[in-house]
DNA sequence: GCGAGCAGCGTACCT
DNA sequence: ACAGGTACGCTGCTCGCG
């Protein structure tokens, strides 16, 4: 019979010695599983292949009291690693897990390949079906006979988010002896609904009163099904809601049937991360979605609660009142708070539901882009989305997927670092009238006009034949292989989204839909680079990745010379961008030299015109007063829109206090262009710093812990602050945002370094010298004042007072 | 024993 | 667990001086 419908999701189940994919399709109106009947395999590259292949017809291992059979062989011909065209064994197993056995057992015949390839990952590059696309297929008893076609719709889902508050006196929350109180859920369907044990004293709307922790549970499985969610979002649900849920269903001889029709869900905790699975739906968990965005440089976040990313992303905080998890049980035991517990707890779901209509659609469109399901994207690192791309292409091309290098290959991959981009130290100053000019899509770009590839890539081949990098390696013009296909298709398709997105209204719904495809696009296109130079790369090329920073060395070096000899100073420039001085020339002037130069670049390659900007500031070095510092400048442009980089402003490891006093400095200069009044607002500071005024939440310095406090050779503040919240039960490690205050006990910076939520004091000196004065002397040196100008002003302000 | 000077550690930024 | 280039605060060592 013919089907149709989105695949949500894909699963694995086994059955009488076969193996399937189980396609989780969303009908009309309901969700159906399908098995897709998919036999795992893997390669063998041996001397003689027709004589092993007969001697595996009767193969077996023994592994843990299990026979492990070879269900099948064929003798295939695919182009292996040494990039020549071989005869190999392909061998079938029954089971996923035979795999790795098989091959282990083989390994006396040869070299195989493909062996660690997941078997989800294995079926989708095979049978190239996207997940979420529209998909038709025939099908006969719930098993899949023939998938007729794809295609790329959008998809309509129903989206649920949750929450649980938990009992606790003491931290953490332990799951045998706290109860969960309440879990409260957010959709379109539904508004916001808290379900718990207990009245809510003012009626408040959306409370569902259940009888106990345990029906409260159930109600909750109840709603998912009844409702037939698609989508079950959470905020650091992966690594607490769900196991909480978990452990306390067991508890209270109840289970979670949160999947399709009841069924259970599976959970798995490895380190730092974990899977959950969810039969029949998905589930996502906005954390590390929000910790990769930040990883990227797409949000800019302090720390990655709930609450910051929410300011982040939709803007103003909901109107909840924010509660400390320490203080929960209060608000549950006293009838006067426990309605705004309830309120909260919707407010968190609402908040979760808020966030994912802005960032789901891009992790949509990266689920369609890499070709990783969903349940997976959304906590993928970029090399599995860029590996997953390639794979596709490569099965297709009938190319061997180079196998993950050894670990001692890793290592020597990661001593040997390429060079990369070029930068040019700006003079410090205040300047007029700057134009900046960048390479749209610098590196892909080099790669698709000179073909840079790991199949391209021979020593051997003749020049003329051949691109040849300013780094003297060559890569093959006359064959479009795997790398700068995938890039050209991609940039391609980018293209022409952006050009449809033009034709659009801002505010419609296919707009906001193509314009998420195009940012999916744009964190894709942009890893290909990183990913060939990554160390655990399984199409990892030190030639291509050098070669392409090379070129581009080389094309903004050129660039930079030209400009100066048409008469133009160039300030600065850095790997893909310069800035030059108008000056005496005008804006058409610019504008032709970049045509000029567009001229005699590859047809793929653009120089593009970013901005002009009336005034901008570059800053002195610390460490060498008069060289500029690289990587750091503020421009404001003709609508007044201050654009910051570098600067201690845009940092986390720098107190509210410093940065706002900064940015003020800043737009006095660039706005105003009025040192005095920057003066003056740096004195106030120091003035109300010393009589003790600043708040201590503008003193909180956030810092990483990038890995346990143990591990670490020098203890430094955050590290210092960190031991000692620990030991007063506060849960902090490895990935943990450290805020802290520097007090006034103490002898070193570190002594006086305090967890911010027992910061009783701070220390004055410390956060004039070492934080407020740092900061803008950058700027205000510039303008020729000294530091102790303003020290010495500052003290007689405050004797005048 | 002590302060100055410095190297190295470590983080967060820029492209 | 995508690349390298860069700034810079802090710790903790060395060294010279007394």
């Amino acid at each position: 019979m013919k089907r149709e419908g989105y695949l949500i999701d894909l699963l694995h189940s086994y059955d009488n010695e076969q193996s399937y994919v189980v396609l989780v399709v969303k009908e009309e109106g309901r969700k159906t599983f399908y098995r897709y009947p998919f036999d795992p395999y893997f390669y063998l590259e041996t001397e003689d292949p027709e004589q092993v292949q007969k001697d595996l017809d009767s193969f077996s291992v023994l592994y843990k009291d299990q026979v492990v059979k070879v269900k099948r062989t064929e003798i295939v011909e695919r182009l292996t690693p040494d990039k020549t065209w071989k005869k190999l064994l392909k061998i079938y197993c029954y089971h996923p897990n035979h795999v790795p056995m098989v091959h282990e057992a083989l390994k006396p015949y040869g070299k195989s390949y493909e062996y660690k390839i997941p078997y989800l990952h294995r079926f989708l590059a095979d049978t190239k079906l996207i997940p979420l696309n529209y998909i038709v297929f025939e099908e006969e008893d719930h098993e899949v006979k023939e998938i007729l076609s794809q295609e790329d719709r959008m998809i309509p889902l129903n989206v649920m988010a949750f929450d649980i508050e938990v009992y606790n006196k003491t931290n953490p929350p332990d799951p045998r002896s706290n109860p969960i109180i309440m879990i409260s859920l957010y959709s379109k369907n539904l508004g916001g609904k808290v379900i718990t044990y207990r009245d809510s004293p003012g009626g408040v709307d959306g409370v569902i009163t259940v009888r106990d922790e345990r029906e409260m549970i159930e109600r909750f499985c109840d709603i998912v099904n009844d409702e037939d969610v698609d989508l079950l979002i959470g905020y650091n649900s992966a690594m607490f809601d769900i196991p909480y849920l978990k452990e306390r269903s067991k508890v209270l001889g109840t289970s979670l049937n949160l999947g399709l029709d009841y069924s259970g869900i599976e959970y798995r905790r490895h380190g730092m991360s974990a899977t959950v699975r969810i039969p029949g739906r998905v589930h996502i968990d906005f954390y590390p979605v929000m910790r990769t965005l930040g990883g990227m440089g797409a949000v800019r976040i302090q720390r990655y609660t709930l609450e910051e990313a929410y300011r982040n992303i939709i803007g103003d905080l909901l109107g909840s009142k924010n509660i400390d998890k320490q203080e929960i049980w209060r608000y549950w035991d006293d009838d006067n708070l426990r309605d705004v517990l309830f309120r909260y707890s919707i407010g968190d779901s609402r908040a979760v539901y808020e966030i994912s209509k802005v960032v789901l659609p891009v992790e949509i469109q990266l689920t369609k882009a890499s070709g990783l399901p969903l349940s997976e994207v959304y906590h993928a690192p970029t090399s599995k989305m860029v590996e997953s791309a390639l794979m596709r292409v490569a099965v297709d091309k009938r190319y061997i997927i180079p196998n993950l290098p050894k670990e001692s290959e890793v290592r020597l991959r990661m001593n040997n670092p390429i060079k990369g981009g070029f930068v040019k130290m700006p003079n410090p100053g205040v300047y007029e009238d700057i134009i900046v000019f960048d390479f749209r899509g610098m590196y892909p770009s080099i790669v698709v006009s000179h073909n840079v590839d790991w199949y391209s890539y021979d020593p051997d081949a003749p020049e003329e034949e051949c691109y040849v990098s300013p780094n003297g390696y060559k890569f093959r013009k006359d064959s479009e292989t795997l790398i700068p296909y995938v890039l050209k298709r991609l940039l391609s398709l980018r293209g022409g989204l952006k050009d449809k997105l033009k034709t659009l209204d801002k505010n419609s719904r296919e707009y906001e839909h193509l314009f998420a495809k195009t940012q999916a696009l744009k964190i894709l296109i942009n890893s290909f680079f990183g990913y060939l130079g990554y160390a655990r790369s399984r199409w990892y090329c030190r030639e291509c990745a050098s070669s392409i920073t090379a070129w581009g060395r080389y094309y903004i070096t050129n660039t930079i010379q030209k400009a100066e000899q048409r008469g133009f100073q160039v300030l600065y420039a850095d790997t893909d961008s310069l800035f030059i001085l108008l000056k005496g020339h005008d804006k058409d002037d610019a504008l032709q030299f970049l045509e000029e130069v567009n001229r005699q670049l590859p047809s793929d390659m653009e120089l593009e015109f970013e901005g002009y900007y009336p005034r901008g500031v570059f800053v002195s070095k610390r460490t060498e007063v008069g060289k500029g510092a690289k990587k750091k400048y503020a421009l404001i442009d003709d609508r007044g829109v201050i654009k910051i980089r570098g600067f201690e402003l845009v940092r986390r490891d720098w107190s509210e206090i410093a940065k706002e006093t900064q940015l003020k400095v800043l737009e006095a200069i660039l706005k105003d262009g009025d040192p005095k009044k920057a003066v003056k607002i740096v004195k106030d500071v120091i003035s109300s710093l010393k009589k003790g005024e600043v708040p201590l939440d503008k003193l909180i310095i956030y810092t990483e812990l990038k890995r346990d406090p143990k591990n670490y050779a020098v203890i430094s503040p955050e590290v210092a602050a960190a031991v000692k919240a620990r030991d007063r039960g506060v849960k902090v490690g490895k990935g943990s945002i450290i805020g802290y205050v520097i007090g006034k006990t103490g002898k070193t910076v570190s002594e006086k370094a305090e967890y911010y939520l027992f910061a009783k004091d701070y220390d004055p000196d410390y956060y004039i010298n070492n934080q407020v004065l740092p900061a803008v002397m950058k700027i205000l040196r510039e303008l020729g004042y000294s530091e102790e100008e303003l020290k010495t002003n500052s003290r007689q302000t405050t004797l005048w007072e």
